[in-house]
RNA sequence: GCGGUCGUGGUCUAGUGGUUAUGAUUUCGGCCUUCCACGCCGAAUACCCGGGUUCGAAUCCCGGCGACCGCACCA
């Protein structure tokens, strides 16, 4: 049988602790995957280090940590109720119709507001079919995107939140005046959002529960091309793929979009993207990806076609990462105007504007959200080392920051004198805030292998030489060479 | 959700109605050993779940669950 790299890199990662499926004794639930010890340690450090840049290194940025869930209200004014509990149909060739408009249009009856029950009924009554191909319809299903429950003894609606982002729209007014902020700035948040696919696919990159690292950055309307960002920014090299690129492509009918190279300063000139901030925006992901082990030429920035953004959209830009699968969407980044403030303002009866000048301003929003699962995957598969002649295993090359532990400590043999000095390594190494671990059973080689499969990138050494003048080795992952060094000073190399 | 392929120790795998269910590797214990899973010995761990057919099911049938691929879906 030959495996997909998605099949390889998915069952390396179950083998080693990254993730496995959820509920895995009961047969899993397809959808829902858990991080192991490695996994929750990469996905730590890839969270703190999008906190440290994003948050952390920016005086105008909030981080807020909202529940995930929700009164049905929030999401009748956010549109998602409306939207995806359309009651559909399929007819035996497979052709989906929304069973709603089809009952009012036809029959000019009312379909709001009835069960998928009543809805059939009514199919059944008046011998509604395919409107496609004429084939009898059969049952009737609410393809609800939510998922929804009911809260308290008055069994309140509720919903899961199908993105973090609402959280921080309804939280607006309160960070605002908590934080005497200033427009613009930012409240960013860390958290898991829900949303029922039909179906999941491609392990954790289509899931059911996710995560998500988000930040809503709220901008008086008329300062757009007045990031404070865009100085740092200006040079950034950007790979565009524009609509003009993919009308072009697909009157061959191909998905093989030419791209082109802009730096944040030129995108803004040629009015590639609709505003300064965020070509900015996008400009921060690039550099915050240098980190990650992702070549440069595997990320574009896809500008959505009108069909696949909302009216209210002044932009969105999808950062896709090229996959074994394809082009995958990673971050999406939307222009949202006022859209989420004034739904809310209109859901709520409240006012969200605020005061400028003595004029009342409602922010517009732009929002980059990062799916965090799929990023691990595609930092997992890029990184993603088989074997080959120069080494029998496989291997993750993990950059140093995200890697699960800063090295391993090995005493070469089975020898108490050598064991001792490598568990006070390893205890001095843990004092000094390394993330270590040890390692003493079996031959070195296999030690050597196991660490490199969950991307550790240093194996620290003690050997019989180490007795007489107190140096050990450090090994590098990546090359395989070693060093030798003096065992005070191998804590401060390792050091990150 | 539809269709296809598939489901055996942690991993990979042999096994087309009756086997102590194959082998490798991993893991663990022991020995050996001055550095890259490839020295030796030993041990542990498996037929996705539920029904049915049959004297007997890992094997055949039905249903479910899960995985991958395609279509559809993915505000």
């Amino acid at each position: 049988m030959v495996k997909s790299l998605l099949e390889e890199v998915m069952t390396v990662s179950l083998r080693r602790g990254i993730l496995y499926p959820s509920a895995e004794i009961y047969g899993g639930l397809a959808g829902f995957y858990d991080f192991g010890p490695i996994g929750t340690r990469i996905r730590n450090h890839l969270v703190n280090l999008w906190r440290t840049r994003f948050v952390e290194n920016r005086d105008f940025v909030y981080e807020v940590s909202g529940n995930t869930l929700l009164p049905s209200p929030v999401f009748k004014a956010s549109g998602h109720l409306n939207h995806f509990t359309d009651p559909s149909a399929e007819c035996s060739k497979g052709h989906v119709t929304r069973v709603d408009t089809l009952i009012e249009e036809r029959l000019k009856i009312p379909a709001e507001g009835k069960t998928d029950k009543e809805l059939e009924a009514i199919i059944q009554e008046h011998k509604l079919r395919c409107p496609v191909c004429g084939d009898p319809l059969k049952e009737v299903k609410s393809f609800g995107l939510m998922f929804g429950t009911n809260v308290g003894g008055e069994r309140r609606q509720a919903f899961l939140r199908p993105e973090t982002a609402q959280n921080i729209f309804l939280g607006f007014k309160r960070v605002q005046t908590a934080m005497r902020a200033k427009l613009p700035f930012g409240v960013a948040q860390i958290g898991r959002s829900y949303r029922n696919e039909i179906s999941p696919r491609q392990g954790i990159v289509r899931v059911r529960e996710f995560g998500q690292m988000e930040i809503e950055y709220f901008i008086n309307p008329d300062q757009l091309n007045d990031c404070p960002l865009f100085e740092d920014l200006a040079q950034v090299s950007l790979n565009f793929v524009t609509r003009e690129a993919q009308e072009k492509a697909m009157k061959k009918s191909s998905t093989d979009y030419a791209s082109i190279q802009l730096t944040v300063h030129e995108a803004i000139k040629k009015k590639v993207v609709p505003n300064q901030w965020m070509a900015c925006i996008l400009g921060d992901e690039v550099e915050f990806f240098k980190h990650l082990g992702i070549p440069e030429k595997a990320i574009r920035f896809r500008h959505m076609r009108p069909e696949e953004t909302p009216h209210y959209s002044g932009g969105n830009f999808d950062l896709e990462i090229h996959l074994s699968f394809g082009w995958k969407e990673v971050i999406g980044n939307a222009y949202r105007r006022d859209h989420d403030l004034q739904s809310h303002m209109k859901g709520s009866q409240k006012d969200l504007s605020l005061d400028i000048e003595g004029k009342k301003v409602v922010p517009h929003v732009i929002e980059p959200s990062f799916g965090i699962d799929r990023l691990i995957y595609a930092i997992l598969e890029h990184t993603y080392r088989p074997k080959d002649d120069t080494r029998g295993w496989t291997w993750f090359q993990i950059p140093n920051t995200l890697a699960p532990y800063h090295a391993v400590i090995l005493p070469l043999l089975n020898r108490p004198e050598l064991e001792e000095k490598a568990s006070t390594l390893f205890s001095v190494c843990k004092q000094q805030g390394l993330a270590v671990i040890y390692d003493a059973s079996g031959r070195i080689g296999r030690r050597y292998a196991r660490a490199d499969e969950i991307g550790i990138p240093k194996a620290v050494t003690i050997d019989p030489q180490s007795l007489e003048d107190e140096t050990a080795t450090i090994r590098d992952r990546d090359t395989g060479n070693q060093t030798r060094h003096l065992i005070s000073q191998i804590p401060i190399i390792l050091k990150p």
